[in-house]
DNA sequence: GGTTGATGGTTACATTTGTAACTGAAATAA
DNA sequence: TTATTTCAGTTACAAATGTAACCATCAACC
C-alpha cells in the first residue's frame, strides 16, 4: 500500500513550478495586449526567430498546426505579422513580424526579463547558478537539450 | 530592441521541463487505464488525502470546480470513487476511494516513482541533492511553499 | 420562525482545442 | 507527360474546458 505525497513529488513540483510562473506571465501580455497564450507563442518564437514557417513555429514552441494556424490569424489580423509566400515552395508561407508586432514584442519582453531578473534576484547567484546546472542535467536526461534551432523535428505536441 | 532566446529564459525552460514531464507520466496512466488528466489529479488527490470534499480537490490541485465535477463523475462511473453526503453539512459530498481505486491507485504510483527514480539515477545524488534544494527556494520565492493540507485557499486555476 | 446572502456542487451554454477531412502545391515514379 | 504520394496550411466537425446560471443547503440577521 504505498502513498505518494504529491508536494514532495518531483514531476509534480516542476509541473507546478512551470504552471505558476507561465500563468503569472500570461497576466502580463494578457492585462496588457488581451493576448492568448498560443499568440504569445507565435509571438515570441518569430521575435526570436525573425522569419519562419508555421510548421517551424510548431514544431519549436509544440504547438499543433492548428493552434498555429488560428494564433498566426490572430497575430495578422492585429496587423502585427505578415505573410509572404515562399517563391522556392509555394505551399509555404514565410511569416515575420511587422514593425508593431516587433514594437509589442520588444515591450513585452522587456517585461518577462524584468520579471525573470526579479526572480532570479530573489534566488540570489549560487542558487541561479545550482538552477542553472541542475536544469541542464534535467534537459539533458529528458533528451530536450536544446538545439535553439526551429528546424529539427519533434514530433510530441506538449500541453 | 532587445532579443529573447527562449531556450536561456528560466521561466520557458522550467514550463517546458513540467510539460515534457507530464506528459511522459499522462503516458503511463492513458494507456494503462486510459485515464484523462483531470481523472488522475482527482485520484491521486484524493489517495494522498483519503477522504475529501470536490471543493478540496479543487483548491489543492488547482482545478476549476467543473472540471473536478466531471472527474469524480466520471471516476463513480468507474467505480472508483464513493460518496458520501456530510451529514454535518448536506451540501457537501466527502469522496473517498473504492477498493478497486485503491488498487489502480497503488498501481499508477508504483509507475510514478518507478519514473521519478529513473530520473534522479540519471541526475546523480549531488545533483538530485541541489535540485531539491533550488526547487524549494523557488517555491518559497513564487509563495507555493507547500503546506500539505487541502484546506488552505488559494484561488488562481492553474492550466 | 422567515428572509437574505453565501457556499458546495451540477448543468446549460459558449469558447477553445484537437481530429480528420480537405485544398493547393511539390516530389516521385510510371 | 500524367498519375500517385507527400506535405503546408486551412476548415468542418467533435471533444474538452470555462463561464454563468442554477439548485439545495447552511448561516446570519430580522
Amino acid at each position: 500500500m504505498i502513498r505518494l505525497i504529491l508536494e514532495a513529488f518531483l514531476p509534480y513540483r516542476l509541473h507546478r513550478l512551470g504552471s505558476v510562473i507561465s500563468q503569472k506571465l500570461k497576466g502580463v501580455y494578457g492585462r496588457k495586449y488581451g493576448m492568448t497564450v498560443p499568440d504569445w507563442r507565435v509571438l515570441s518564437t518569430l521575435g526570436q526567430f525573425v522569419q519562419l514557417t508555421a510548421k517551424a513555429i510548431g514544431t519549436h514552441s509544440a504547438m499543433h498546426k492548428t493552434k498555429v494556424s488560428r494564433a498566426v490569424a490572430a497575430l495578422e489580423k492585429r496587423r502585427w505579422l505578415a505573410r509572404s509566400r515562399n517563391p522556392d515552395d509555394r505551399r509555404e508561407e514565410l511569416l515575420t513580424l511587422t514593425t508593431a508586432g516587433l514594437k509589442a514584442y520588444n515591450d513585452i519582453v522587456s517585461d518577462m526579463i524584468g520579471f525573470e531578473s526579479a526572480l532570479t534576484e530573489r534566488l540570489g547567484v549560487k542558487n541561479v547558478a545550482e538552477l542553472e546546472t541542475v536544469l541542464m542535467q534535467l534537459e539533458q536526461a529528458l533528451d530536450i537539450s536544446e538545439q535553439s534551432s526551429p528546424s529539427s523535428q519533434r514530433t510530441t505536441s506538449a500541453e
